[in-house]
DNA sequence: ATTACTAATCGCCGAGTAA
DNA sequence: TTTACTCGGCGATTAGTAA
């Protein structure tokens, strides 16, 4: 009998040990924007290790995919790979939450058309059920797509760090449906909430469900723009 | 002979291991604020270590001063400490400056009389010569101390945690002068810098030098609210 | 000088278990 | 049940070097 499907799949395993000091290090040093030439042994000072542990650690991230290192024989370029300030956001993100509170963060988009996806996802009883019980309502069978653009994608996108109502994937009719997060979220005004499929691929376009059809309901029309206030729970 | 009095004081050893990770699940469970009653085996169980494991760092924490067990034979009510908070803060700032830029803080307070202990000791050469040399100019020789109230004094704490210029302590006359910190500001629009001595006791005043009179170049006399702007390095 | 391998050592983890 | 000790094992770290 397989495991229950309750695992929660955005949360990673922690990184151990002094990894992420060696990343936050490199990061301070400016490893995120521009390649840094370090020594090992400089690396390893500054941390308060061997000159041969820091070493490890520069190998085992390159072999995990954080790090780019390109020797040049004598030293060494580092520079930290997206996944890498993906790991240190969401440490950011952690940290954040207990001093600052839960994040709130508010954006303009416009309405687009979807593919009539959604539909089909949201008529799967596998998703209804949790929706009703985790949002409190069943949702209106129907995403309303939000492009967004610019800066604003940039901001929107941290959502992935964010910690929000978990909806769990499942198998159904031979296929695989995946999970995804949601986000409370008022858009002009009226209550929703913003899908964050765990599989997201860094698209321009945002997910929203709500009770009722929120074309109707607000009402807006395909490129109407919309304001939303997202709020972390 | 002894090291070269360059050390910088306010840089603790760093915590070892997942020492942080218990630290932070801890404050996120609310042990900041109130006493949380946990299991040692609840608490390895989140951070993905044994029951045994687990309860060493509890241990360890306490005998470090940061965290306080009251044990009631069943279960342990355990609550951290300031001093545990002030690490996070560390590790929370940390990472704030990488994603977020240099802080920046503003506050209010009250041009206070200090008792004419910042001529005397910003007429040591040892200071002067490091004031000239790391602020870019010389002080005039003596402090305008500022008191803060309220809200505002808790942020201003929060510098305790920047990075700034540091000024060294050193020994002259048979006795020792201790180190601290520099941050660039602006009072009333007037540049200047806040002091901040390695050995501070949470007062509600800071002071601070410039390269003129602060109270003839302003102009102001105690009582007078003076407007700070603070900027980090 | 570097990087990074090998060998010896250290220390942390988890199992077992006492109180 | 708890907390928390001892002990065996193994992964991590450092010293010594090779390249």
């Amino acid at each position: 009998m397989p495991a229950p499907a309750t695992s929660r799949e955005p949360s990673r395993p922690r990184p151990k040990g002094e990894t992420l000091a060696v990343l936050r290090l490199l990061a301070q040093l400016g490893a995120d924007h521009t390649a840094v030439v370090l020594t090992s042994r400089e690396v390893g000072e500054r941390i308060g290790m061997s000159q041969q542990a820091a070493d490890r650690y520069l190998v085992a991230l390159e072999k995990r995919g954080l790090l780019t290192r390109s020797m040049a024989q004598r030293r060494q370029r580092l520079s930290l790979t997206p996944a890498a300030l993906d790991l240190l956001r969401a440490e950011y993100h952690g940290y954040r939450r207990l001093f600052e509170g839960p994040a709130r963060l508010t954006f303009e988009g416009k309405v687009a058309s979807g593919l009539g996806e959604g539909r089909y996802y949201l008529s799967q009883p596998g998703y209804v059920v949790q929706f009703a019980e985790r949002l409190g309502y069943t949702p209106y069978p129907g995403t309303l797509n939000v492009r967004v653009e610019g800066e604003a994608l940039r901001r929107v996108g941290l959502v992935a760090h964010w910690t929000g109502i978990r909806i769990d994937g499942f198998q159904a009719s031979g296929r695989t449906f995946g999970g995804a997060t949601c986000f409370a979220a008022q858009m002009n005004g009226h209550a929703c909430h913003l899908i964050h499929p765990d599989r997201t691929h860094y698209k321009d376009v945002v997910e929203f469900v709500a009770a009722v059809r929120l074309r109707d309901a607000l009402p807006v029309r395909d490129d109407d723009t919309v304001s939303v206030e997202l709020q972390e729970s």
